[in-house]
DNA sequence: TTTTAACCTGATCGACATTATCAGGTTAAT
DNA sequence: ATTAACCTGATAATGTCGATCAGGTTAAAA
């Protein structure tokens, strides 16, 4: 079980969109600036983004990213699974159409499987249940924290 | 993000030796048997496990594998540790030490490891809120369910 | 005390994912 | 026409996963 710099990287680039897009499109290098990510690699998780329209692009000059849609109907869940494919691989929750029958009645294994459920339950409810909004709203009392200890 | 076979495996294999550990140790091949894992995969598996004493081992003629504690005092977030590491690698969580000191300060970052701090949070209350013992509850249930079907 | 059943160790392997980098091609505003 | 940006495909180092092979070590049993 892992999550991996991509998923990061993926998160912060949303934010930074829904954070610098007040308008005008975000440039990938802008966004790689930032939040100093290698810009090639970005450009292939945009890539991703945009095809499961999660974020839209722009092109041309003047071009960029931009949210595909309002922050609040945007949640942590559907960047993630833009970015990685389902959260759970579905073979270990339903096991797998070719895997021998006898398989689904050995006891251990089904007892197993409602654990997997129980997990994906659980990081379905916590990735859905955060939205784009929501990490703006986060961002910026934590900001006005971070500004405040400067003083 | 994803869960793999391994985990899978070493579930089943951790509850196997539960339900046929009355007394003697239990032979890995009769484990590998029975829940159809390859054998010299599942002892890798076994051997992890052991390391980490989530089970112990019997050498020598008659031995086998036997867990190393009551199975209410083992959970599903201790074996899972066990076999591959800790849930969520602490680079996201926590910065690594050697990172530039000014990704601390970029706001989106800190948003986004509180994100992998809830996600952490949420996983480790599932898996370490489950038991052996509770599995083994589960088990004689299912499996009076799956009998009940086949009179 | 020899045998043997079991654990144990280490090496190796193909396939795949991750984390990039490189080289260009395409679009559309200026 | 130029140019700024997106877009595509290839390449590659590294690591993990899932599995297999070849033996070595322990200790119960004959």
């Amino acid at each position: 079980m892992t999550f991996t710099t991509k998923e990061d990287y993926g998160l912060r680039a949303v934010l930074d969109l829904a954070v610098h897009g007040g308008g005008a499109p975000v440039q990938a290098r802008e966004i790689a600036a930032r939040q100093q990510i290698p810009e090639q690699f970005l450009e292939q998780l945009l890539a991703g983004l945009r095809r499961a329209e999660v974020i839209r692009s722009i092109r041309g000059a003047g071009g960029g990213y931009a949210l595909a849609d309002d922050p609040s109907r945007i949640t942590v869940g559907a960047i993630l699974r833009a970015l990685s494919g389902p959260i759970l691989p579905h073979e270990l929750v339903d096991g797998t159409p070719g895997e021998p029958p006898s398989l689904a009645d050995v006891p251990e294994v089904v007892v197993v499987r409602g654990i997997w459920r129980e997990v994906r339950t659980a990081l379905y409810e916590v990735t859905e249940g955060i939205t784009v909004a929501d990490l703006l709203e986060r961002r910026g009392t934590s900001r006005d924290a971070f500004l405040a200890m400067h003083i």
